[in-house]
DNA sequence: TCGAAACGAGAGCACTGCTCTCGAAACCAA
DNA sequence: TTGGTTTCGAGAGCAGTGCTCTCGTTTCGA
């Protein structure tokens, strides 16, 4: 109503410097972002830039909190296509969002996950758009384990400290998610992440040639441990019920056999 | 023997770059490395150490083969600490090793597991460096199955694609590991790095305040599962056979009470 | 011993982030 | 409508960067 006219070109004006610096860091990489280049493309001169933000670091800045809630709308998007019930299918469905919009924005991703790019300084607008992006993970385990659809019998061992943490995250983010399950959760969430980050940064180049059906592996397969928690060691790989520890070295030992195919 | 004094000066004057750089990294970052400041700090002038790496690049993939070359040591030492038979004990010394070092050097881990700092080259001379951490677990995973300390019994379903490349990666690097723990295990180094990442990179700040203390519980938790695998669905929840299992849906639901202590 | 190779110094180019000044335009109140 | 204030873009300039090229000097190896 009350926007004057100099208000609205400048928003504009904000907004198109960011979409010109967002396709340059898109294209070459946030390291190689040049205030020059951004404003020579708007047909300004390189000190005008300064009048709608501080520093580069402050572009930077805005590039990531914009980055943050596309990949949490992203995340919130694909978590919404399932039933609320089906815990499963919400943790792979949110799980391949991340890492689909990771692939289709690398340097995004890179930019809000990879090494911080500045010093080390994580400016405070960032906090609350990177804490919307894992909320969605959580509000899946809460769920899950509200709908038993995650057991809850597993048992953990840590210092007094920690369970400080877990109780307040719990009391802000995850009601009624027992300390296991919450640290379990955040163990697979760091997996996802990890993930997704090796095979983006190229650790897995050689490696894993089909990088869409791994990660569907690696994704089902850390939602089972999600879901379950890991296996009783009283209930071992031997058929037994009655006890029986695990059978160490009473396996045939194949080493020095050298490479051999397994099943 | 034939080294000529020329070429030791070189050699020294070499390594000593790699030193001043290193410093420069190691307090600034690496995208703030500068040529000319080494140099300055040589007493050289900046022409002069082009005849020592053609580019700043170079120096910079120098730094990143010696960083994975120091990481590996340091797991490889903290796993020769431990008997060969003790897998779980490797396993959380081998990933205490890691977040060690990379919290004694943030930058150069950073360099070697945050976002790509050129381009997307990873020059070749990386990859054998980079290769040698990864054989840390992965020794112990083929130790552990070996003399059953892993269990071997779980079943995963994916492609043919997937199963080549895991063919593959068990004929180089684990022999007699089937594919659900050669899977498994890279989900739980995945975890590892992506915990490490986690936090070096600040995204638990505010969640975690006992670093420490969180990622030794997370180390553990993941050991057991990957010793173990995934609790099994067919024996679930329900109280079937013997085995005291989690109640389904017998536990009274928790949500919309808001925060409560959890076990 | 002598030609060739390697070396360090220096000047220079194109680029960067950022600061400061100055005149014009837009705003808001009298 | 008028006049003071704020906002804006342009331009020059500073200190710094990676990198190239040239030019004497030093060292090497035949």
């Amino acid at each position: 109503m009350t926007t004057t006219a100099r208000a609205r070109v400048r928003a504009e004006l904000t907004e198109e410097i960011k979409a010109i610096a967002r396709r340059h860091v898109a294209e070459q990489g946030a390291s190689s972002l040049s205030l020059r280049a951004v404003t020579r493309e708007l047909g300004m001169v390189s000190s005008a830039v300064y009048r709608y933000f501080a520093s580069r670091d402050e572009l930077l800045t805005a590039l990531i909190v914009d980055a943050y809630n596309t990949v949490a709308a992203a995340a919130e998007a694909a978590d919404a296509t399932k039933r609320r019930s089906d815990t499963r299918g919400r943790w792979i469905a949110t799980a391949h969002a991340v890492r689909d919009w990771a692939k289709a924005n690398p340097e995004e991703y890179a930019l809000i996950y990879g090494s911080p790019v500045p010093g080390y300084q994580a400016p405070a607008d960032t906090i609350d758009p990177a804490l919307r992006v894992s909320l969605v993970p959580l509000r899946i385990i809460v769920d899950g384990v509200a709908n038993g659809a995650i057991t809850t019998d597993e048992r953990i061992e840590t210092t007094r400290t920690v369970r400080d943490d877990l109780a307040q995250l719990r009391s802000l983010a995850a009601p009624g998610v027992p300390d296991s399950v919450l640290s379990r959760g955040l163990l697979v969430w760091t997996q996802v992440m990890g993930a997704i980050s090796y095979e983006l940064f190229g650790h897995l180049h050689n490696v894993v040639h089909d990088d869409d059906a791994f990660f569907d592996l690696q994704v089902r397969q850390a939602g089972r441990y999600l879901l379950r928690g890991a296996a009783n060691p009283s209930r071992p790989a031997r058929a037994a019920r009655g006890g029986a520890a695990t059978p160490v070295m009473a396996v045939p030992s194949t080493r020095g056999r050298g490479a051999r195919a397994a099943p």
